[in-house]
DNA sequence: AATGAATGAGATTTCATTCAT
DNA sequence: GATGAATGAAATCTCATTCAT
């Protein structure tokens, strides 16, 4: 069964040239300007085959978010190392994204486009690709730390992951898209990034409720 | 001069209708969906009629987008009063924030994608009209708390107004879009506001530099 | 209301003009050479605005034929006289019938491949055009003849009509489609017409029942 | 060599078997729904094997119609008997035609079909197989009829063949393709049927020359 | 100003046909 | 020979935007 093998590896393979092709385009031209002519163009393949492989722009798109996050992943799991603690783990994590938005601007910018597109995801209950599979990955590095007693949070590992995922995004899209204007009022890259550091860290290793807060909306 | 007058006026509440109109058609189709003939329809006007008070789709958006933040803008003026601390406005306008994201949840849902679109904002002032409005507003708050002391950071008040922006944004992104992956972790939003609110109120009175970051990226 | 009707009449003379440059293309083309972009260029109009008056091309085809079909009644008008008999005008009729075929083997050819064609009249219960308008005529004249007695067939005037009509179409056709296969006999296309005249003709006057036909399929 | 003769037997029933997948799909789909991966799939052979047996689709297209005046032969075969008198054969044989047309209706339908279309007969005799090889059958017996006194037509066997195959053919077609229309008048198909006879069963056996006849177009 | 037909660019679909393996 | 992925041409669709009236 070679044979089937080596097809599968092949279809893969002309895939992966496909979404190369794709990539140099939208990150080129923009989402908006990207056609699938240019792609097919670039990918030297016939429109007609853009569509065996994906069913519509979107799907293009998407793949392109995929491998995207695919190379934050590898950040991330480099980024990270067993003789640090748990704290400094995450810490380093947070340092990892922010490079990988800056390094990887292009990836990062689609993703966040793709983020705030309405994407129908079909059948597949893929739900968010984005988080799916980091998630587990910082949970489980929270958890360990509040075992260790590097992180003392008491909030719930997940939701904590979700709380630094989702801030550290915010404030990454913003240093993203809008740097004038951080700009207009003469805030530095660095600043914010130590700032939102200082935010967290303390959010991290907080003592227990130490503000009631009345939360009633 | 009084025709001049109404015949501005009238300019006005034509362009409002047609806001309005769009805001439906947005709202309900989402913005996949909408098309220019929808809200020609909707508006009851021709399309043609709708280039004469929107250069573009997108200007039409925008518009929306303008008032959806001045409606935030309502909420957060109400939120705040002068008998409170610096520090009970901050937290309120945060918990305003979140009610708008909730009750204005078709608001919110449009300017997160405006945000997200590489939106060109021509000649006009290059700048984000989210934040122009909002931040300086933000900044006196926080100002005002750094000098009664009320607010205990020593980050400068228009980062921090940024961070907590950005920050919030991000989280109330994920709980708008993205419910379903939420509670696929069993996280209540309830928890995910009140977590948010942990940290950085943390953050927000923290002590100077409590933890010392090697931030080399 | 003169605006909506010179919008109206604007409209006619637009997709008149389609229909002339469908025409050219293929007259020139044939059916299976001519393509929708062919049509526009020659209609000097965008491809869009082709689709915005005709849903398809099988449409624009079938527009083409009842524009044959207009031309072929004219044909028909024509050829009939008060002053002639009734006979008389069938003869004619018939004649006109041929000339048609051949001063227009454009329509003709088309039209017979219309015929064939699977067409989809939708909803309207248009039935076949080609004889809807026709039909009619052709039964008054048989009709008329048989009082008058320059008809003496004792089928009926609708039977009739059909038949001839059929019978007409089917030596037509094969005239005009195969002319090769006539000539591999050395028939010539006079005698052709003329021995179709000859058995109609006896057909359209004969005595009542001359023979006992077993139709016992 | 009972190997070349086997492998030439094997290729013969591979073709067959892709004509009967072919006609299934013909037949079910209609002309213009079937496609090549319908046939494909029916004949359980890749797409491109049907490349082998077929240039292409007209040519598949084309065996089908191949296959029904077969089919047509063997009624016109059996319908004709030594001991009638050839004008009685010919009315067999126009029994036999519409026995056809109506028991095959799906070949009938698909001949018609193929009729109309432009096929490229290629370097291949130009003819049309059609007539090719039922005409050279009525011819014949159309002059034995006019040798032994049945048929007293005094037009030229050839033509007065030509003649009776198209006109049937048109009736045939029209019985065929627009029952409703028919119907609409309440022409019954017995009656059109009787009626076509009547008319060329007169013209068969006409009188020379009964009616002077201006041809003049 | 208002209209809505026309435009044109691009996405998507559909398939017959070809081609490398 | 057999395969089915790839091709490419054309149809069709979709819309934002423009333009003549």
């Amino acid at each position: 069964m070679g044979i089937a093998e080596r097809k599968e590896r092949e279809k893969e393979q002309r895939r992966n040239e496909i979404i190369k092709a794709a990539e140099k385009v939208f990150f080129e031209k923009g989402i908006k300007g990207a056609t699938m002519d240019d792609v097919a163009d670039t990918a030297e393949l016939s429109k007609g085959t853009l569509y065996l492989y994906f069913n519509n722009k979107e799907d293009l798109y998407y793949a392109i978010c995929i491998k995207g996050l695919s190379v934050l992943n590898e950040y991330f799991l480099k980024s990270v190392s067993p003789e640090k603690t748990s704290f400094e783990n995450l810490f380093e994590i947070g340092k990892a994204y922010i490079r990988f938005a800056k390094e990887h601007a292009d990836y990062f910018h689609v993703m966040t486009h793709f983020d705030a597109m309405d994407y129908d995801f079909g059948e597949s209950s893929d739900e968010n690709p984005h988080l799916d599979d980091v998630m587990p990955f910082f949970i489980e590095i929270i958890e360990k730390g509040q075992k260790d007693g590097s992180v003392t949070t008491d909030l719930p590992a997940p939701l904590m992951a979700h709380l630094l995922w989702t801030q550290t995004t915010g404030v990454l899209r913003m240093m993203s898209a809008k740097k004038l204007h951080i700009e207009s009022y003469d805030i530095k890259e660095e600043d914010m990034i130590l700032g939102h550091f200082r935010i967290i860290v303390d959010g991290i290793n907080a003592n227990p409720e130490p503000v009631s807060l009345n939360l009633e909306l």
